[in-house]
DNA sequence: GCATCTTGTTTGTCTAGGACAAATCTGGAT
DNA sequence: ATCCAGATTTGTCCTAGACAAACAAGATGC
């Protein structure tokens, strides 16, 4: 007799991988994780796990009576800076093979000390102190000041950025980060939708590959293509190849903005604008973000890599320069 | 040297583990799929495929050059098929067992064949023509014929479920998908952002356990509360149940609202509930959503269940009723 | 008839160790 | 400096087996 259910998960099962189990995120334990849970929280693959426990003997779990692996949570946390310094280009042997101090270093050096707003500061503060309502305000306060483009140049990238590395750090807790990225989306979303659309602007397709999560940065992205009258769609994160091909020749759309994280392979990225490239509707650009990307560009007919957020701008005052149409 | 990241990725690292290969993702080859590719797209766990092709003789993938599995597209379907018979309470040995005319069977009754409003039938054809700005307007101007609630209530959540039986079915891309859940998105995020908060009102917070994704269920629980007024954090999918505990307790919120998909073991969730109703502050209040529960709930205190969407609202009035403070 | 306990079956996830291709680093030649 | 070949590192996949939790069915008691 199936019970049915009240509303669907898909969107999400899609993108994700909902698994079912009941082991791996058992609720209770309170500083000990199973491999599955380690997997949800590092985002490093079971496997991986294991064939780093042999090579290199980090991590180095308990068992439980079953003979399964327990990770305490100071490995956890431990794998979780690795896989941070990880996405900055370094390699594990050289991670593992590290003194403490070294590694230390590296943590420190890869915390950009960048300039960093004392209004953003002090939201940090009240994100560690769980004011839900106060941050809410004070964002709100920040985007009626600085306006959309500023606040998402100059004060949403520089926080997001340092609450990463916090959290890195392990001074921030899950609940923490999202908060913020539940605040900040419901500001921007709201922010976005009741934008003007531009007569003579591009319609814009907003998306990532497979394997690409990174949801916040392309809302950023849209944030600023929709402040200057672009009229953006989102497919939000994890579209196939395929998928974003028809939508794109369906649509009508000027431009199809991917967004490409460092941990994205560059090879693959590449192969994939130059097949999305190759039936392209005449007139339509691709413009590809991801920093890791710009460094090296692949030369394909049709593509425009951004090396920043502030690119996007750029390609966009570009456009209008020289409509293709 | 490392290349630095523009912006963080973490939030969604944390909520599905986020992967880093090459080979599963790789853009190329249009209807084959590698295992973990099907992982992604099927939820089911590369160990559970493996099993299931031994156990069951189903799915057959091909295997390419390195012996590695290929999954034809066809398969893949078919294999959503089953998960999403699953999530409604059959079970494998069953269905593979079933002649294939059964098999159609069970799916054509699975796909409630309730009342689904003829607006709501309309715009299922807009998303599948992937008309992004009419699907945007049509459902803004759902809203404000309705109101939000009874948009919520007796519209969107039958089109949700009426477009994740489309899916299943195949006749969706996941692209649609993703295009509606954008949209439904920041129509409803906008909205809330623009409640007044009602004075006297509970403090609710929102969330789900890890193994929880179901984001867009949670919203609309969050736009029923907010349209009556009350103060809703959110903190999205998958937070630690530590990290939950903590949260409210800072927080001083009137209500926690839990919500669980069909796919999550009861016995787990009632473990955890049992574990947060523990340490709650006094005169607060845990509200779980998710039928499944409801139907033989464990009797914990301060636990209160909601049968469907509908009951949050009726909880919302006991509360005001009699208010705990 | 309805509830509770016991047993057998189903099912998902974990374990182990081995293999290999893609990505990266290294040194040599232009 | 730039480019190519070879060596090394590294992530993911493979097989095969084991076991506990979830479930179904039958037995027992009220």
């Amino acid at each position: 007799m199936p019970s049915s259910r009240l509303s669907p998960r898909r969107e999400l099962a899609t993108a994700t991988g909902d698994q079912r189990s009941s082991a791996e995120t058992r609720p209770d334990a309170p500083g000990l994780l199973s491999i599955a849970a380690v997997e949800r929280d590092t985002g490093l693959l079971k496997d991986t796990l294991r064939v780093w426990e042999k090579r290199y003997g980090f991590p180095q779990p308990l068992r439980d009576a079953n003979g399964e692996r327990i990770y305490p949570r100071e490995q956890v946390e431990r794998l979780r800076q690795i896989r941070r310094l990880m996405d900055q280009g370094h390699r594990p042997g050289k991670l593992f093979a590290a003194s403490p101090t070294d590694f230390a270093a590296l943590l420190v050096q890869s915390d950009a000390p960048a300039a960093l707003p004392a209004e953003a500061q002090r939201m940090l503060g009240l994100l560690q102190a769980s004011a839900a309502d106060a941050l809410r305000s004070a964002l709100q306060e920040r985007l009626q000041t600085l306006g959309l483009e500023d606040f998402v140049l100059h004060f949403a990238i520089p926080l997001s950025i340092a609450i990463g590395a916090a959290w890195a750090r392990g001074e921030m807790e899950v609940a923490h980060e999202h908060l913020y990225t539940e605040q900040m989306q419901n500001l921007l979303r709201a922010t976005i939708n009741a934008l003007p659309i531009r007569a003579g602007s591009p319609r814009v397709l907003l998306t990532t590959f497979p394997n690409e999560l990174h949801s916040l940065g392309l809302l950023f992205a849209q944030a600023l293509l929709a402040s200057h009258g672009a009229a953006c769609t989102s497919l939000g994160a994890q579209t196939p190849l395929e998928d974003i091909r028809k939508t794109a020749q369906n649509g009508g759309f000027d431009v199809i903005l991917l967004s490409f994280s460092g941990a994205f392979p560059a090879r693959a990225a590449f192969s994939g604008l130059r097949i999305l490239a190759a039936d392209l509707a005449p007139g339509t650009q691709i413009w590809a973000g991801g920093r890791h990307l710009a460094d090296k560009p692949a030369v394909i007919d049709g593509v425009r890599y951004l090396a920043g957020m502030a690119d996007t701008l750029l390609a966009l005052q570009d456009w209008h320069a020289t409509p293709p149409s």
